[in-house]
DNA sequence: GACAGTGGATTACAGATGTAATATTTTGGA
DNA sequence: TCCAAAATATTACATCTGTAATCCACTGTC
């Protein structure tokens, strides 16, 4: 398994519109993060450079355009940051964090439910 | 509600050891940190100092020696954070990740049945 | 009273991060 | 063919972070 690069609080933002769609031309990347942020296009070009440096993101060319795709796994940088996160806020107890989830996040009806099933199976195991 | 400031990745564990257990000198806060890192004592006063100058602690003086303790509410700052972290890495979609988490997590009965407590009483509100 | 040890205050320094601006190259169009 | 527009490459720069070391003041000890 190969090791994954630090990726920072801005370059996540980049990797998730990546993981989501890809490859994409860096302007169609700083068009994918319209609203969600007020990067002048150069910062989010050099965000995707520094992820490049990184490994994080290679690029293939199509004409004089770098069409720009993850080289990493989502799940898991996903699974590893969630992981660091833990560790660093809760110190590693799981049951705090996951109440503290619960409470912060806004979850409709049918997601409660949802995920009041997926206990219950749990409970059964 | 006051503003949190910015806790690093390093500062979180002085932050968890002064929250668990206040006031303290900075070498007992060293002692604490004990086989959790490998700093130098210099290395947690720099640290201590840093969160000091960002208001995270305060101290009183008990002789010639510092007294530190926090100046932030635990739980205001785990919540921040987990959004934070929410927003970072899953962009805000929460239950995927929970579903992910739970079925993830090596939780005891006695977790489970706690969680599912917090599901039955949000599901009520 | 001079000195060693203990703590606090100040300084160090490289690499990561946020946030761009400027410079250069390429190319389709007038 | 020469230029403006578009992309990419290079440079900038203040902070924040990780990780200490050095300097200074006070105190109990010989």
């Amino acid at each position: 398994m190969k090791k994954l690069p630090k990726i920072s609080e801005s370059e996540w933002l980049i990797m998730r519109v990546l993981w989501s769609k890809n490859p994409l031309a860096a302007n169609e990347v700083v068009e994918e993060l319209d609203g969600q942020t007020r990067w002048k296009p150069k910062t989010v070009k050099t965000l995707i450079d520094r992820l490049i440096k990184k490994g994080a993101v290679k690029f293939k060319k199509d004409g004089r355009r770098h069409m720009y795709y993850p080289a990493i796994n989502e799940s898991e940088c996903v699974k590893t940051e969630t992981h660091s996160f833990m560790r660093r806020v809760y110190g590693g107890t799981v049951k705090p964090m996951l109440a503290a989830f619960i409470e912060d996040a806004d979850l409709s009806p049918k997601e409660i439910s949802e995920l009041r099933e997926i206990l219950e199976q749990k409970a059964e195991e």
